[in-house]
DNA sequence: CAAGAGATCATCT
DNA sequence: GATGATCTCTTGA
């Protein structure tokens, strides 16, 4: 094997709990420029994660957990690495990774991905066809890959759900206040939602 | 292209 | 009974 070699293989690590079990602000960041991987009997959809958002906790009078502890909320209140999946607006179901530490409720949004694999896949799931819009918004991404409310509580390190690191270098990203909480007062405004700079996979500049 | 409405239901009041 | 961490389509300039 030739030296150069191993500079090529592909590394791809899947992220560990302890990857999850840190400020939420902090995992919504290193989320950025890692990979979403959804393994289903149809087949893998995987994509590169382009923008988040952070849910820090009851204070944050966005986060579902603000309302407190209910059969809704219970998950976030569990231990880090596992998905909060919910159903909004009559149509759309919500990915988030639960963080921080167990019985303090916090999570991060996956608000859009770059697809990468399994794109037969995700036209199929979605009526729109264009490659840019397959997974550039919360809802549509969980459309693309198939995510449902059956896949609420499970668990990132020992599922057909997880994210993997392979390996990219640090990314420039941008911050802006988050979407869809202008009931939210003060942290409406607060800079928690975060993008990779330059990106057309986001859903909104 | 921007703005607005409608779709539709789980969750909480 | 109201509303929401959205999306798509229609309308009109």
């Amino acid at each position: 094997m030739r030296a150069s070699q191993s500079a090529d293989i592909h590394r791809a690590l899947k992220l560990t709990r302890s990857f999850y079990e840190r400020s939420t602000v902090e995992v919504a960041k290193q989320l950025l420029g890692k990979y979403l991987v959804r393994e289903h009997r149809e087949g893998t959809t995987v994509g590169r994660i382009v923008e988040t958002e952070a849910y820090v906790g009851p204070q944050d009078l966005a986060c579902h957990a603000a309302k407190g502890r209910t059969a809704r909320t219970e998950v976030m209140f569990g231990p880090a690495g596992h998905a909060y999946v919910y159903f909004i607006y009559g149509f759309y179901n919500m990915l988030n990774l639960v963080t921080e530490a167990e019985d303090y409720p916090a999570a991060v949004l996956i608000r859009a991905v770059e697809p990468v694999e399994g794109i037969d896949l995700m036209r199929s799931r979605r009526k729109n066809g264009l490659l840019r819009n397959l997974a550039n918004g919360p809802g549509k991404l969980c459309q693309a890959f198939g995510i449902d409310r059956s896949l609420n509580g499970a668990d990132l390190c020992a599922s057909e759900l997880f994210v993997e690191d392979r390996d990219e270098p640090t990314l420039k990203f941008i911050a802006t206040p988050r979407i869809g909480v202008d009931y939210a007062g003060k942290w409406k405004t607060k800079p928690l939602r975060f993008l990779i700079r330059g990106s057309e996979f986001v859903s909104k500049i």
